[in-house]
DNA sequence: AAGTGGTCTAGACCACTAA
DNA sequence: TAGTGGTCTAGACCACTTC
């Protein structure tokens, strides 16, 4: 039994349709002006009500920056969007902190099943990865892999340098706007490998973080798996 | 330098602070069906537009429930509420699973210094305790100690029984809210006592949750420290 | 002064529920 | 059939930014 049909969608969700479209096709990229409602109005032939709604919904989506007197903007990674949507890694006094990042190792082959499932892969699909640790404050506080699909990202093994923010790097380089991502998390005891990383003793706990992150287009396009030392950090998040 | 004053609060914000005022003392209660929104329209001096802005913000904050047709309702704690938004934890498989409580102790005594610094209490108040044990599938799963001022809960340690969702117990015996929480999330390694009640070695990793929750007018009602196992379960979460 | 998003209004019509 | 919330429109005015 198929229960996907839409049987009914209201225009202002056909015209956030329409204009997430123009984000995943690239017509529109972070950090540039977009026209004003009373154009795309016109544009799109419904009311400018019906245009701010939908524009309303993308901004609640984290995908739009609307300034009073300005315009409206198509978010970057950096608009607050992904350093603290994503990160939310925080020091138990409270105290502001930037991670920083250094890249281990990185290499290109054929997918582990793990993979495949996380990403929704074909069998034989290849995947990029990358390991790499976090530091906060100087201190080494995540060690993670990261997992990508080759196909989407091509060239991705050619490039001398990663920055800090892949999901900046995903959009500049590759055109491809993380949405959202599914989280699951666990407390898990430190291995060799984590332990060696992290600088403290293998079986010390650590919290496991596994997180798939999916496109504008709902397609899973990073699969990663973060330890991260607890002892004087803490992973802070607001229910509502 | 105090950064509080509003300046300026748009009418559908004045409108939502008032109704969310009338869930503060009690004039709507849970499950209840409020007016229509063209006479709380009348009744404020305002249009049905900015009522249903107000009502709109208020369902996305979870605190009315609005069915077409029907009418609006104020949010009990079993709308979905409580149970999916302040319950995250999964079976690993992604079987629906419900908890069940039991509890272990309760007492009543003077608040610890960590107590009366997340429930923003004076010296020499008091809390009342319950420690308590939740399964999932039959098996223990979380250990929790859960406190809360006796000065708001007043009563409580009389009561014979406590049921599974205290949430609902705070709204219907003390006309009390909880709008939102604040976690924070670590790995420790389980304590003697811990380990006891959750049938797993000292050491264990286990996830550690501290909660805050905050009532509708923002003051801490409860602080809460869990200890979950997560060999066979995660924590699961959307970030977006 | 001009242009943008933000607020507020008034009214029409649609979709759903219940009697 | 009557009453509810849901959608859509059109237009007025306000607040903010830039020139």
């Amino acid at each position: 039994m198929d229960d996907a049909a839409p049987a009914f969608r209201p225009l202002y969700r056909q015209v956030r349709d329409a204009l997430v479209r123009r984000l995943i096709d690239g017509a529109w990229t972070p950090g540039m002006l977009i026209p004003p409602e009373h154009r795309l109005a016109a544009e799109l032939g419904v009311s400018q009500g019906t245009v701010r709604k939908a524009l309303d919904a993308m901004t609640a989506e984290n995908l739009l920056v609307r300034r009073q007197g300005r315009g409206t903007y198509v978010a970057t990674a950096e608009d607050g969007r992904i350093l603290f949507q994503f990160f939310c890694l925080t020091a138990d006094d409270g105290a502001p902190v930037f991670p920083e990042s250094e890249v281990l190792r990185r290499t290109t082959a054929r997918a582990t099943a793990r993979e495949r499932t996380a990403l929704a892969l074909p069998t034989a699909a290849r995947v990029h990865r990358i390991e790499r640790v976090r530091r906060l404050a100087g201190r080494p506080v995540i060690s993670e892999r990261i997992a990508v699909p080759e196909a989407r990202f091509p060239g991705l093994a050619a490039l001398p340098e990663l920055p800090n923010n892949v999901y900046a790097l995903y959009a500049e380089r590759f055109g491809l706007t993380v949405g959202r991502a599914a989280e699951r998390r666990k407390a898990v005891a430190a291995d060799e490998t984590t332990a060696a990383r992290l600088g403290c003793t293998p079986g010390t706990p650590v919290l496991e973080i596994e997180r798939t992150a999916l496109s504008l287009d709902g397609s899973p396009v990073e699969w990663r798996l973060s330890h991260c030392l607890t002892d004087a950090f803490h992973y802070a998040a607001e229910l509502r």
